[in-house]
DNA sequence: CAATATACCTGGATGC
DNA sequence: TGCATCCAGGTATATT
């Protein structure tokens, strides 16, 4: 489901609830998601410790606990993170359940289990944190988003700028939804191939990115008050989208129908006249 | 090495 | 109503 903006609203409204209580007791389904339940980490590792900072890198919720220790969360396709009452009747496809001290309940629930869930322990989190961010691309809210720096990157890249931007190794954050808005308020053929866009179409996509970005979070930030009880549905299409699954409706600019094809195996969807080839 | 295909899952929409 | 088929916001791995 959800790409950096979603990512980014849950950790808003987790944030309050979350940081600064204790982690009672640990919970999960028993069912695999994209890799098993590290339930022996879980156990020596987040159970019984406080929960001091949620941090954000690429799609990844970062759970830094008293003593060093991180919980990692991945929501994949269908992941959600929601606050409920403890007593609270357990969701279809609810696979992890931390229990605070508050007595509320953290809950992942992943119906396509495509999420995942990894446990740093304290001697090697730190380690283990370097490794991981060197893997994930560019932050878009970071300086090193820069035209420079997306130029240089794709050097000797022929691939689509679509594929592109949605190279997670690359840059971090942004999926299909996100992918299509940029480029069509950047007015980029998802097509070209990266090495041939100019630094100025690179200046209009890393503008766009964070304009499109920001408000996307912003438009999600109406769910962070009531988060409790939100089952964690952090207003995924509440921006409004100018072409992201409209095939065939008019373009916002110039009226013409938007057109769908498929890039790279994803739904593609562009205004031929505003991005031209 | 770069680029593409495939696999992992469930559920909703669509068509017969 | 039932059933088959296709499609979906992500990413790791295998294959060209």
């Amino acid at each position: 489901m959800p790409e950096l903006p979603e990512v980014e609203v849950t950790r808003l409204g987790l944030r309050p609830h979350l940081e600064g209580q204790r982690i009672r007791t640990i919970r999960w389904s028993g069912k695999k998601l994209r890799t098993p339940m590290p339930r022996k980490l879980l156990k020596e590792h987040v159970e019984g410790k406080v929960a001091m900072v949620i941090d954000r890198r690429a799609k990844y919720l970062l759970f830094r606990l008293q003593g060093g220790g991180v919980l990692v969360i991945h929501l994949g396709m269908t992941g959600k993170l929601g606050i409920f009452p403890a007593r609270t009747s357990l969701a279809k496809h609810d696979h992890l359940c931390l229990t605070l001290d508050s007595g509320m309940e953290v809950r992942l629930n992943d119906s396509r289990r495509f999420g995942a869930v990894a446990v740093w322990p304290p001697k090697t989190a730190q380690e283990q944190e370097i490794e991981f961010s060197a893997r994930e691309g560019i932050e878009p809210f970071s300086k090193t988003f820069s035209k420079e720096e997306l130029t240089r990157l794709a050097q000797k890249r022929t691939l689509a700028v679509k594929s592109f931007l949605m190279n997670g190794k690359l840059i971090a954050g942004i999926g299909n939804i996100y992918a299509n808005e940029i480029l069509y308020s950047a007015r980029v053929h998802p097509l070209t191939p990266a090495v041939t866009l100019k630094p100025s179409d690179w200046h209009r996509i890393v503008e766009a990115s964070r304009e499109i970005l920001t408000r996307a979070i912003a438009a999600g930030g109406s769910t962070i008050s009531d988060f409790i009880g939100s089952s964690g549905n952090p207003g995924y299409f509440q921006l409004q989208l100018s072409v992201y699954d409209k095939a065939g409706t008019p373009c916002p600019a110039c009226s013409r129908p938007i057109e769908k094809s498929v890039i790279g195996g994803r739904a593609t969807y562009l205004c031929l006249n505003c991005q031209p080839p």
